[in-house]
RNA sequence: UCGGCGGUAGCUCAGUGGUAGAGCGGUCGGCUGUUAACCGAUUGGUCGUAGGUUCGAAUCCUACCCGCCGAGCCA
């Protein structure tokens, strides 16, 4: 007898098949059970009735605790009152060890019990949804950028320096009394890969010291970060519409199903989907949240509130660009006679995750960018590599970086980032 | 780091100075279409920790620990 995922039943509607598992939960009366299973690829429920059966299969079944492991043989039948449109008339049921007093019930859970249990809570409905949605768009940007003779490109985790300033970085203790740190952006290796392959990007974790605990903050996430040799700052910002509409595609059309499951509207996702960003300068943003009550001198950064109300104001992620130069990082090209404004970019999604992507053009001219470390008081020895690709053929180029765990938030509809990350690692949480 | 809130049964919570409670879960029994089923019984406690006030503290005071939400910062 064939062992079928549970994912694909409805491919065998009439036939009688096995399935390995596990039970998530059991109603029974005196002559009839149902029996919710799940095995990873999918939940069904099957039943059981004891004229069918027998005495000791049916007791059997109705004695199994929540989490028993079981292997059960049914007839696959149709069925209007199943989720899933099927469900396993079962023959048989094998227990294969017993769930024992296992701890998260089929009732209401606070979120630091359940993160205590996360090797448990995995097996649920909402993290497995989260994270089979999480693993096609980790798909789906490899797909994305392969498409377009994009170089996966590996950058260090180590780090002998900042990228932005050293205040929110861990350091690592080497072997010999020397230290380094725990990269937050691959972006300056990207660069170097840039000017060697063209088109290249990195998937990887980055690492941020940041004291905060907020939905938005995890000590440890992925980032998404392409850099483009020749690439200039518009045709960075239409790369990010491209990119970021293909990846809500990419949910809508193959991961329908774990959206609905998580009670996720994808009307509220289509308009992303189909591109056409709109586009604001930081003036622009300004004068937004000025109408909004919100005033903000020239040079200001945006906080949180402020990033929600502009992005509460379109059904699709907003691209903020040409901020001040003194609010961005000092590889930033400025803008053509105008010092005081970089060529750079910050989407931010709809529906309060903030900014996913922040992306510029950077400088590639090597006094205006000796010049841009100096001012910023970091050590010019350890960027003589980095200067490097500005001495030897030097040309214009742009990437961005997309954080991956606020994408995944914001499409899934999550209500903090540690919901979408397997193991989320936060200032009050490392365990498990 | 700062501000607000919280910590009582395995879980979610009620209890604001006078005998430690409920629902859920677990266990036992009943029920042939349940959807977080239902009905009955039963099980279950270092009231975050330490100290103090009081005849008496889960309750009031002090300190500390832990968590949640938010701010700043950022993806």
């Amino acid at each position: 007898m064939a062992t079928i995922p549970i994912q694909r039943l409805p491919e065998h509607v009439g036939e009688t098949v096995e399935v390995r598992g596990w039970l998530t939960g059991l109603r029974s009366s005196g002559k009839i059970a149902f029996l919710q299973l799940r095995d990873g690829s999918g939940f069904v429920q099957g039943v059981i009735a004891r004229n069918d059966v027998g005495d000791e299969i049916f007791e059997r079944a109705r004695g199994l605790g929540q989490e028993s492991s079981v292997v059960v043989r049914g007839e696959v039948r149709e069925d209007a009152r199943a989720p899933s449109g099927v469900e396993l008339g079962l023959a048989d049921v094998t227990l294969v060890a017993p769930g024992g007093d296992y701890p998260i019930t089929p009732k209401e859970h606070g979120v630091d019990f359940l993160f205590e249990n996360r090797h448990l809570f995995l097996r649920h409905r909402a993290p497995w949804a989260m994270l089979r949605i999480r693993d096609e768009l980790e798909r789906a940007v490899h797909d994305f950028f392969h498409a377009r003779d994009f170089l996966r490109f590996d950058a260090p985790f180590f780090m002998p320096t900042a990228v932005e300033g050293t205040t929110n970085l861990f350091e690592i203790q080497l072997f010999d009394e020397s230290s380094a740190y725990l990269s937050q952006s691959g972006q300056l290796y990207a660069e170097a890969g840039a000017m060697a392959f063209g088109k290249v990007y990195t998937f990887g974790p980055a690492f941020r010291a940041e004291n905060s605990k907020t939905r938005r903050h995890l000590l440890e996430f992925w980032m998404i970060e392409p850099e483009v040799a020749y690439l200039e700052h518009e045709g960075n910002m239409q790369l990010q519409e491209d990119f970021v509409a293909y990846l809500v595609g990419r949910v809508l059309e193959r991961r329908p199903r774990e959206l609905e499951m998580l009670g996720r509207d994808p009307k509220l996702l289509e308009p992303t989907a189909s591109g056409d960003f709109p586009r604001i300068s930081y003036d622009e943003a300004l004068e937004r949240l000025a109408r909004e009550g919100e005033e903000l001198a020239w040079g200001e950064d945006f906080g949180a509130p402020h990033e929600t109300i502009l992005g509460g104001q379109f059904d699709r992620p907003v691209m903020v660009e040409r901020w001040p130069t003194e609010t961005k990082a000092f590889y930033m090209q400025p803008v053509d006679g105008d010092p005081s404004r970089v060529l750079c970019d910050d989407m931010i999604a709809p529906e309060g995750f903030g900014e996913i992507i922040g992306g510029s053009q950077r400088i590639h001219d090597l006094a205006l960018l000796e010049e841009r470390i100096a001012e910023h008081g970091l050590p010019a020895s350890a960027f003589g590599w980095y200067l490097d690709l500005r001495r030897f053929g030097s040309v214009p180029h742009s990437g961005f970086g997309l954080g991956l765990e606020r994408t995944v938030a914001w499409i899934t509809g999550a209500k903090h980032l540690r919901e979408v990350v397997p193991f989320p690692r936060m200032l009050t949480r490392m365990m498990p």
